[in-house]
DNA sequence: ATAATATAGGACCAAGTAGTCCTTATTGCA
DNA sequence: TGCAATAAGGACTACTTGGTCCTATATTAT
């Protein structure tokens, strides 16, 4: 039974309380997801990590797709959260863009594994089949470049870029460059090696006209 | 029956002859793997593609797993020669960069949809699964930073490239542009957008230290 | 003619898929 | 005490998967 009280407030009655964390299960699974990719990963495997029974998983979780989905808008919100937290908490804005550039060579050494970016590997496995999807993508996406172009425009007004492009222009290069390092983290580069492109990138957009 | 003639030289006996082109065949494969990944092409859509029956296709091609090496290696193939034959005819070799980078935004159109780089999708769908594939997928990214640090190398000494960095980094700098510049065409950013990220890029390269 | 190969097509298989349903037991609130 | 909700687990469905095997037919060189 469902009680509703105030506006648009539902409240379940009694009844046996659920035993698990919903945000931890749905965490585990999205961890999941990302190591494994959408097909690859069975509903067992989804089971076992999550630690839940076939009839807990289908009366909490509508379907492995709509789980999925809703993995991919919590991995984007951590996302943007973190970057928000880094830009505030930066001593100035280049060193944030230089420390999420830079910062991508350590995921090389990642216990997971070289997984990559969520969104990213997304793209690739879904983008052009599933249409909700692949606007959960674009959204993320033109999320980070916001963030991105933020930093850019502090970073312009500060001295410490010189470029008279427009920030959302530099922020587009500046997410352009963080795919392609993740990817190359993916297909097996060195810790070393992403370092020292992100460093290059740093600089070159240091010293864009 | 199986003849040696000379030396390591096999000749099979008469019989009827094939009727289909296995290269042909296998670059159809090789299309629909690019445009839907390697778990979401089943055998019915490749044997639909490559217009065989199930027993020409398993008398010829061992399995959908090595039939899927062989188009990545085939892919690479064609990638590295397409370089090659870009950085010969090109009036120089920065044109050829700048062709390479900008030449990306096209792919936005192509009928086929945004299909990205079979090399990077393969190495999200797989590289942490399957070490001969991740290390097919290095390989091919290693041939083209080869050929990158050529150009790069001759480009400075054509003074148009200023940086006293090593060809090889700026290379690596370019390859992942390249990476980050399609992964952006498949999450769905538009021509113009990827044309000047492109633009920036390459302007960075002549700019740095 | 015969051997050797390729063809199409279908039967078949074992395994795995996501998802539904049902039973039985458990837990908390009213 | 009884209602409402959750729990575990298993049976079950309908379907797809890659792959094997077999039959019958066609085509070639010897």
């Amino acid at each position: 039974m469902i009680r509703i009280i105030g506006i648009g407030v539902l409240f379940a009655m009694a009844g046996r309380p659920r035993e698990f964390d919903v945000k931890a299960a749905r965490d585990a699974a999205m961890q999941l997801f990302w190591t494994q990719g959408y097909e690859a990963t069975s509903l067992n495997d989804l089971l076992s990590a999550m630690n839940l029974s076939k009839s807990s998983f289908y009366q909490t979780f509508e379907s492995k797709h709509v789980l999925f989905e809703q993995c991919l808008a919590r991995y984007e919100e951590i996302l943007i959260c973190t970057m928000r937290e880094g830009l505030a908490t930066a001593p100035n804005s280049l060193a944030f863009i230089h420390g999420v550039l830079t910062d991508i060579s350590n995921e090389t050494r990642d216990p997971q594994g070289r997984r990559g970016c969520l969104m990213m590997n997304t793209a690739a496995e879904f983008a052009q089949s599933d249409p909700g999807i692949a606007r959960c993508v674009k959204a993320g996406i033109e999320a980070s470049q916001k963030i991105f172009a933020e930093a850019v425009a502090t970073a312009q007004v500060d001295g410490d870029i010189n470029s008279k492009a427009s920030p959302q222009a530099l922020a587009d290069y500046l997410v352009t460059t963080v795919i392609g390092l993740k990817t190359q983290v993916k297909a097996g580069a060195s810790s070393k090696r992403i370092k020292s492109i992100a460093e290059l990138s740093v600089v070159a957009l240091q010293r864009m006209t």
